[in-house]
DNA sequence: GAGTTATATGACAACGTCGACATTTTTCTA
DNA sequence: TAGAAAAATGTCGACGTTGTCATATAACTC
């Protein structure tokens, strides 16, 4: 391997020299410089990362734990927003994840300890408290799309579920809907109830009662292997006589099924029956015909600023433990009357 | 940083001695050995990988390079399926994505280099021809759903879209179907060509004739901002008087579209039309009802295999640069009736 | 132009680990 | 039980960098 001291030799400089070029520290003649950088392109040199941080203990890396990877598949893009950021920074990335088992999750802060990462981006791909297993470790460590269980040692980041789903509901009662159906996301998921709480507490302050409000569960049981209900619901709900005008549902994927069931009975979308969702899934929501409306999650700023975050706390802005909640932002489409 | 001086110190043995007692080397007494690992224990010592890579040269590390993570959501189970083979046998995964600016792969393949990776996985989120910028570079890599454009000198592992959309038109005829719609994928992907080659070569085979096929086209452009005909070219086929009793089309987000369009036109599903997907992107193949019959792509196994076929590389097996291909798996459903 | 300061470069050690080789201790063999 | 072989442990240096400190050269100052 072409190392630091074969550069050194080939531009008749000493070793320092060339790390002063490569770190572009000041005291080198321009003359110099060029020379060194000649002999770097003519020996294809490229630095030795782990030289530089057993050196210099910096490793310039962070490590990014997750659990699953697929279960919200758009929540992939927490993990391209952390990458763009480290890009655009100079930072390297390790990823690693659990598959939900605690034996594999103490295994993965082993092996970040033994990379010497600068710190550790705790990412879930659904809302929900954790509990990390990171035993006596002191690495900086940002939570991205969940918050600690226990204590509240780490900062993290978080959607504003309950932002969105009041967006999203006074959205239906400004254009006229008295009469909405509620399709909950399985509990499990702590935006569920935010998402519910916010819709329940938006509505009822706009002056609907509980019986205009027709609340169902969607799904239940453990994630990747739910009991779904949503068809089943959401049939039955369109059936009444007083069917609602609107309903909404806990997240996008839910309200594929919602469609099916109304078009199922007749109705026609949205002249019959108005449909909103959440998450701003794309794959579902502009499949839809008509278009879904709905909430999109920030998931790409989640990882962006998460990663931006951990940054300032490996920096050593120990300030607060900030807990920070990002806007989910409100996308109109076309499935939605005003009545 | 605790080191292995401070664990040889704390043990009364050699820094030599601890080093043999961590990677399990023979020569050691196991009196030495339990006291060995009590300091290791006491001191939370963690081997330093950097210091480690720079003795022996060999990082352990692969790199997996990505273009895009989220196009087709379930194709991160590609990442998975590598993952979990690292996990498994003790490798670490640096992981950085292009998007697709060649520019920024260039500087990715450095970034490599200068950690000193084993190999390289170059994986993408849909099936496609591709040209490395690895410049002259030589680290050992394995293309993953994707093949090289111009040399054969990588090794490839890709599904059998070929095989899939087979036996998927068999399953069509089998089932008495004579008359069959088809809505082509994106042309850009490499899938679409050959699923659509299958379809026409197996019906053509069983003895129908192209009048009785009815191809259209369901999207175009780039990927991610493709115009999307599908909804429009599926209401149109249905509408037709001989209209087809089967629909396959390119993937399952395209079924949507087909099933909302044979629903508005007071159509059931599997009574009047049976409809066929490909992907199994079960987001959307279990979300609609009935479930959707498809053909499930292999991108789990798809990580897996590539990366254990890259160790082997690696390694120096140097046999041929194989290009393998994996089966996709037909998943019977519910969306299609015999005639 | 002597003295001072700023700029430019180099020598060398150290980071944590492991490989090569040396040395000591134990176990076996005849 | 001496001698040989095997097992157990240790010494030391090298990997590729960069930090510390020393030195040399150039650029100022009065």
């Amino acid at each position: 391997m072409v190392s630091i001291i074969s550069v050194a030799k080939a531009a008749g400089v000493s070793n320092k020299t060339v790390s002063r070029v490569i770190n572009g520290e000041p005291y080198v003649t321009e003359e110099t410089r060029e020379r060194v950088e000649k002999a770097i392109r003519d020996l294809g040199y490229i630095p030795n990362m782990a030289a530089r941080l057993i050196r210099s203990s910096r490793s310039n890396t962070f490590g990014i734990i997750t659990d699953y990877v697929s279960t919200t598949p758009y929540s992939v893009d927490i993990v391209r927003g952390i990458q763009d950021w480290a890009n655009a920074n100079g930072k390297t990335i390790l990823m690693a994840n659990t598959g939900g088992s605690s034996k594999r999750e103490a295994d993965i802060w082993k092996m970040f300890q033994s990379h010497r990462i600068d710190g550790v981006l705790y990412v879930t791909m659904y809302r929900r408290t954790v509990d990390p297993e990171a035993g006596d470790v002191r690495i900086p460590t940002v939570m991205i799309n969940c918050r600690p269980q226990t204590n509240e040692l780490f900062p993290s980041i978080e959607p504003d579920d309950y932002q969105g789903a009041q967006d999203l509901t006074r959205y239906l009662l400004d254009r006229g809907h008295r009469k909405i159906g509620y399709i909950r996301l399985n509990p499990i998921l702590l935006g569920a109830q935010l998402r519910l709480d916010a819709f329940r507490k938006t509505a009822g302050d706009f002056g609907l009662h509980e019986s205009d409000l027709s609340i169902r569960l969607g799904m239940e049981g453990p994630v990747g292997a739910e009991k779904n209900y949503v068809f089943a619901v959401a049939t039955e709900m369109l059936q009444q006589k007083d069917r609602p005008t609107a309903i909404m549902s806990g997240n996008d994927e839910m309200t594929i099924q919602v469609y099916i069931a109304a078009m199922a009975l007749g109705l026609r979308i949205p002249e019959d029956v108005s449909i909103v969702g959440f998450d701003d899934f794309r794959t579902v929501s502009l499949a839809l015909k008509p278009e879904l409306t709905t909430a999109a999650l920030p998931y790409y700023d989640l990882g962006l600023e998460g990663a931006d975050l951990l940054n300032s706390v490996v920096a050593g802005n120990k300030a607060r433990p900030s807990n920070r909640v990002l806007r989910c932002k409100l996308v109109e489409r076309t499935s939605v009357q005003s009545l």
